[in-house]
RNA sequence: GGGAGAAUUCCCGAGUGGCCAAAGGGGGCAGACUGUAAAUCUGUUGCGUUUCGCUUCGAUGGUUCAAAUCCAUCUUCUCCCA
């Protein structure tokens, strides 16, 4: 199987400019390859994890890829698919950002040996010349086309910057600066970026007359339609001090049934038929069998073998009854907040866990028998509870959080 | 630069002097049912030592016994004209 088939098969083929090039290129490990990674926010997520990994799939194949930092870009703002602009990043925390990512990338990427490469588009965007790039770049862009274009349609309803509609020019001139200094003739990226890759190879087009390529994988949305690695509390993060290992792992062990195959085919490294095998009898328990590997496999790639395994340890003996595991979360309560007894109010605890934001949720969750502590269900909102020994608390069905003494 | 309008709780969105901690929907959380899934049903969703009190409707001042609601100034945004 070619690297092209196993990419379609794995539905990661969104968008081409042109097929039978791209095949041929991927194929015999010819392309020079970029992916810009825009450093928002101090640690990468799921949605750049996908990058990577295609990123790897590619390399493997014996492509060379280019991951592209944009401390440059970073400071315009990617208004596509935003309905509202961004805050505007300080160059301390763009540079604070492109350092954390880089340390993350280096687990996934081999940047050895001229292998791959890491650029940082700060070095030739944070200089240009505003006059010199609207005669060279601004004059072969048009505003009528630029405006028709999907990726600017909900920010057309809302107020588009003149700042962020720049954000395509700039893009479009990385790819003409990586493809004149670097020989880079394709460029990846998710299907939410395709506007912008093909300002790019047009800009290529226009100016040196040569052709280059744009690829898009497809965004990985769940049933629902929504963007998958967001939660409540935010985005799910690779970096184990954001979203620790066994969080981590409780995000993929708990996606819908319907996106268990699709996530298997999209982010792990299982051998595609394999997972086409599983699909054709899913049912019941399977989809559970399903899940859990998506969580190990994923788990395994971000954090190691090590983690992964004792995140799937903590999850079986959490969810089989008797918890006793070190790896959950956990809050150590300063002696301040207990009595003299070593004791401290369930709902000054489930506070101090983050398990409640208020006293007042937290009473809620009690009197509504969504809260037990080792076990045992609390109903009296009054109830203290005592931490000479660590205490494991149960919210809801599957949340578990640890409270120790300090 | 001129003119018109808008800002409400996590989001959308009602409310235009007292009955407003503020309708309705979405989302969230919890309960039931389940498979750590989905769908469905129920409860709940500002804060607190909770039959009561406190703080909220862009900001600051004012009118009034009483203001999300009226007045003034400011801020931000949208639309029309340039």
């Amino acid at each position: 199987m070619t690297l092209f088939e196993e990419l379609q098969r794995r539905g990661l083929l969104a968008q081409l400019t042109d097929e039978e090039e791209i095949k041929e290129l991927i194929n015999t490990g010819k392309a020079t390859f970029y992916i810009g990674f825009d450093p928002t926010a101090d640690s990468l997520h799921v949605g750049h994890f996908m990058a990577l990994c295609l990123m790897k799939r590619l390399q493997m194949a014996g492509n060379k890829p280019i991951a592209l930092l944009g401390g440059g870009t970073a400071m315009i703002g990617d208004p596509s698919g935003k309905s509202d602009m961004r805050k505007m990043l300080t160059v301390e925390d763009i540079d604070h950002n492109i350092e954390c990512f880089k340390k993350q990338m280096s687990r996934f990427i081999d940047f050895s040996d001229g292998k791959a490469m890491i650029v940082n588009n700060a070095d030739w965007i944070r200089d240009l010349n505003y006059i010199e790039v609207l005669r060279e770049v601004g004059a072969h862009f048009s505003v009528n086309k630029m405006l028709t274009f999907e990726c600017y349609k909900q920010r057309m309803e809302r107020g588009l910057t003149f700042l962020e509609f720049n954000y395509m020019i700039m893009q479009s001139y990385d790819f003409y600066k990586l493809f004149k200094d670097y020989g880079c003739n394709m460029q990846f990226g998710g299907d939410d970026q395709w506007a912008n890759m093909l300002g790019g190879t047009e800009l290529i087009r226009k100016k040196l007359g040569k052709d280059a390529y744009a690829m898009t994988i497809t965004l990985l949305l769940n049933s629902e339609g929504k963007k998958m690695g967001k939660t409540e509390k935010g985005a799910v993060w690779l970096d184990p001090e954001k979203t620790s290992p066994y969080e981590f792992f409780q995000y993929w062990r708990n996606v819908s049934d319907s996106d268990v195959i699709k996530c298997l085919k999209m982010l792990t490294f299982v051998p595609i038929e394999e997972i086409e095998e599983m699909e054709k009898h899913m049912e019941g328990a399977e989809y559970n069998k399903a899940k859990e590997l998506l969580a190990y496999e994923l788990t395994k790639l971000v954090h190691g073998e090590e983690e992964a395994s004792k995140a799937r340890e903590t999850s079986h003996s959490l969810f089989s009854g008797k918890g006793n595991s070190d790896d959950m979360p956990s809050t150590a309560i300063s002696a301040d907040d207990l009595d003299e007894n070593n004791s401290i109010g369930i709902l000054t605890l489930l506070v101090k866990t983050g398990l409640a934001s208020s006293n007042g949720e937290g009473r809620r969750l009690v009197q509504q028998g969504g809260v037990s502590v080792n076990d045992e269900k609390i109903t009296d909102p009054k109830t203290l509870i005592d931490l000479s020994n660590e205490v494991v608390i149960k919210k809801g069905k599957k949340v578990f959080h640890k409270a120790v003494k300090a």
